[in-house]
DNA sequence: GTCTATATACGGATAGAC
DNA sequence: GTCTATCCGTATATAGAC
């Protein structure tokens, strides 16, 4: 029988404090979420969480790196190769405008822009561990749509990025704010079809 | 002689706690600004700024709804008509990004993003009299090229804000999170090109 | 209207028992 | 490691004099 002792061993009661202070932060902002209140939603007492993580800024910085390197991870509709260039970008066009207003990327957001100023190591972590990432996803596909010759993009990296805020487009900002659903000139459909018509046209061969 | 007292005096008390008011909001964002820091920097007492604003709330809304109407009034780079497409669409695009990214216009954008879901209507009223303003303005140019047969846009607002989200980029994400410049992959000036070749391609006539 | 002084509450962090 | 109980600073908002 083995007496060791993980070197890591994943505490029950670490885990409940993230799972409890993910629910608080992302629900009511940094500023506007106690300890108590985390301690409460986790099921500990407030001494537990301070024996785990040194200080709010800690837990919170922890709060989000693991909640960014866990996104972006539902590919199911994720387009395959293969496919003409409309129907690719569109997929792509879909999926992403779709994980960009999920409530939990819409919360991560806020909170992170909100506290940016103050905390910067974690703007820096949110930018490398989340928005960061699409980048060479998208890229890759440009790159095989431009092999294939349904596009022409010199530049993968740079059709990704203009890609992705045409996608994003004021859709995206009219969530973040929170506004009412209508509020936006252009619906999400109305967005993903300009977005990709002003693709193919931008990046079209010849 | 006149006895008549204004029937909106313009308080300078007032006027001092307005602008001591944007001077911390903007700075240290909503949750960390104190009504005391306020009334330091005003140079009056806290219940001098109860007098005129009944809450803290309020006195934000207030603060947030000024500052966007005095936004956007520095016309001084804006195209002149009858330019090219191209010359018009980058001093548009340099005009725009330089303000996007400005210190101030940045620093409300924190703050309204970072409280737009507890308080609603002040998200509403930013967006009517920030963003939303925006769009017009370049709509018309693009109409004026689309007359002047220098573009194809049928539908000029969707090219104004698809041209708006080309601008801002992933340029204006980064300093929005306060990132050391030279972190994001494009910079400000390829970033303007970039966005006007697009705009030129898809939208150009035949 | 404007001030000084204060009521009242809450939040981050810690001490010390088990 | 985990808990209970508590320290101590600070924040919003108000009472009452002038």
């Amino acid at each position: 029988m083995s007496n060791d002792t993980p070197k890591t061993p994943v505490s029950a009661k670490r885990e409940a404090i993230l799972d409890g202070a993910i629910t608080c932060f992302l629900e009511h902002g940094y500023a506007a979420t106690s300890m108590d209140s985390v301690a409460a939603e986790a099921g500990v007492s407030k001494a537990t969480i301070y024996a785990h993580f040194s200080s709010k800024a800690d837990l919170f910085s922890a709060v989000i790196i693991r909640r960014c390197e866990g996104g972006l991870n539902s590919d199911a509709q994720w387009p395959k190769d293969e496919l003409d260039a409309r129907t690719t970008l569109t997929k792509m066009g879909r999926s992403l405008l779709e994980f960009m207003t999920s409530l939990e990327t819409l919360s991560i957001h806020r909170v992170v822009v909100a506290e940016a100023i103050r905390q910067p190591e974690l703007a820096s972590a949110f930018w490398d561990s989340g928005p960061c990432r699409f980048f060479p996803r998208i890229s890759e596909r440009f790159a095989d749509l431009d092999r294939r010759g349904e596009l022409k993009t010199p530049t993968p990296m740079f059709a990704a990025m203009m890609f992705v805020n045409l996608i994003k487009s004021e859709y995206f900002f009219c969530r973040l704010l929170g506004l009412p659903k209508g509020t936006e000139l252009m619906s999400a459909d109305e967005t993903v079809e300009t977005a990709v018509n002003v693709m193919l046209k931008a990046y079209a061969p010849d």
